[in-house]
DNA sequence: CCGCATCCTCATGGATACTG
DNA sequence: CAGTATCCATGAGGATGCGG
C-alpha cells in the first residue's frame, strides 16, 4: 500500500526555506551527520541516534532518499541494505560544520548527562580543524570513548576520518603520529588535556594541528 | 501563570545536536533569516514569514530570546518592540549561507507558486556572492519584486544590504552603479537576464561581481 | 537477528478568534 | 499593533509485531 506524504513545505521561493523543506525536519540532519562519518546500516543508525523511534528513522530515510540526499545500496556479501550519502548529500558537510562551529558556546558546559559517541568526533573535529595547516605532514590519533579518529594534517589542510575500533597504537604504528586519549564526553581538546588525556609525540605537531599547547603527559 | 516548556532536546553531547536544540525547530532559522536582513518589528516578521501562525512566532521569538540568539529592544520614538539578532545570532549567517548554497538544485526549477519576497535576496545574494572580488570598487543595485538590494564589491569581498523601498535610480544616483531589475520570483541573475531584466552599467563590472555575462539590454 | 510496519498516546504545529 | 487563548490537525515517541 502506497501513501502519498503531504511533505509540509514552507511554500517560499527562498533557498533557505527550500533547503529546510528537505533537511529541516527533526532528526534529518543528525542522520546526515551519521552518514557523513561513513556508510551505515539501519541498525547502526539506530544505535548512533539515541532517542529516535524506529518508524521515524525509516520515514526520514525514505524522505531523504526521495529527495536525493541519501541512497540505499546493497552490501555485497552481508546481503543487507547500506545507506550512503549522495554527492549532493555529502555537500551538507559545510552546513553541519557551520552549525558545529556555531555551537561551541553550547558545548563548553560539557556533557550534562547527555549521551556521547566517539564517532561524533569525526564530524566535530572536521568542522573545527578543517582549515588548520602544517608545514610537515602530521597524523594524530584520538582515542575517544568508543572510537578512534585519525587526523591528518599537511600543507593543504586537515582531514579527519574514523579508524574502526582498533587501538591507535596499532593504527598509527610506523607513521609520525601523536596519540591523544580523549576522556569520554570531552569534545574540546583543551578539556581532554586538562583532564590528563594520554598524549604522546612531538608537541609542536600537536600544537600546529590541534591548536593546543600540549600541557604535559 | 507559569508554564515550564519541556524544550525537547536530543540529549546528545554533539555540537550539531545542541545547535539544533536551539535553532532546529520549525520556523526558527527562517526567523533568523528575516533578522539577518535587519532588525524587525513583530508585524514585519509576520509579513516576512508567510504561513507562520502568530502564536508560533511569539513562541519562537521567546525561545530564541532565552537561548541568546535574539534580543528584544525598545525602539525609541515609535515606542515599540524591535527584534534584533545578538552577536551570536548573527553568526548564524554562515549556516544560513551554506544552506542557501546547498539549495541551488532546488531553486533552478523556479518558483512553483511559492511566494517570493525581494527582501530574501539580501540573504541569498550574500551567500552566493560573499567571496566575489573586484579590482575596482563597484556598486550594483538590484530591484526585485518588492525591495531594492545594494551589492558592494571591492578587493576585500562583496557585501549585500537592503535599500528600503526606494527606486534604484534614486538610491544609486551619483554612484558608479549598475541597475538590474530582477523579475519577480527570479532568484538567479541568469534567470533575470534571460527574462530581460533591466540592466544598465558597465558590463565588465557586472560580470566581475555577479559572475554573469550581461547578455544584452 | 535485522529492517522495518502498526498502533496508540501525547507533544507540537497550524488556523482563527480574541484582547490590552 | 502585538501579541494571547483556544481548538483541532499533525507529527513525534515508545512499545510491539512480523516477515525475511
Amino acid at each position: 500500500m502506497r501513501v502519498v506524504v503531504a511533505m509540509r513545505s514552507y511554500g517560499q521561493y527562498c533557498g533557505l526555506a527550500r533547503a529546510l523543506d528537505v533537511v529541516g525536519s527533526r532528526w534529518s540532519l543528525l542522520i546526515v551527520r551519521e552518514l557523513l562519518v561513513g556508510p551505515a546500516r539501519y541498525g547502526e543508525l539506530l544505535a548512533g541516534l539515541p532517542g529516535i523511534a524506529t518508524n521515524l528513522l525509516a520515514a526520514r530515510l525514505r524522505e531523504l532518499e526521495e529527495a536525493g540526499v541519501v541512497q540505499r545500496t546493497l552490501d555485497t556479501g552481508s546481503n543487507g541494505v547500506v545507506y550512503v550519502l549522495t554527492p549532493w548529500g555529502r555537500e551538507l558537510r559545510d552546513t553541519v560544520a557551520s552549525l558545529v562551529r556555531w555551537s561551541t558556546p553550547l558545548m563548553i558546559s560539557g556533557p550534562q548527562g547527555d549521551t556521547f559517541h566517539g564517532r561524533w568526533l569525526v564530524v566535530a573535529l572536521d568542522a573545527l580543524l578543517r582549515d588548520r595547516r602544517t608545514t610537515r605532514p602530521t597524523t594524530i590519533g584520538l582515542a575517544a570513548a568508543d572510537a578512534v579518529v585519525a587526523v591528518h594534517a599537511d600543507r593543504t589542510g586537515t582531514r579527519v576520518e574514523p579508524c574502526g575500533g582498533d587501538q591507535p597504537d596499532t593504527v598509527f604504528r610506523g607513521e609520525p603520529a601523536i596519540v591523544l586519549g580523549l576522556a569520554s564526553g570531552m569534545l574540546t581538546v583543551e578539556q581532554a588535556v586538562a583532564a590528563g588525556g594520554v598524549l604522546r609525540g612531538r608537541e609542536a605537531d600537536l600544537e600546529a594541528v590541534l591548536g593546543v599547547a600540549s600541557s604535559t603527559r
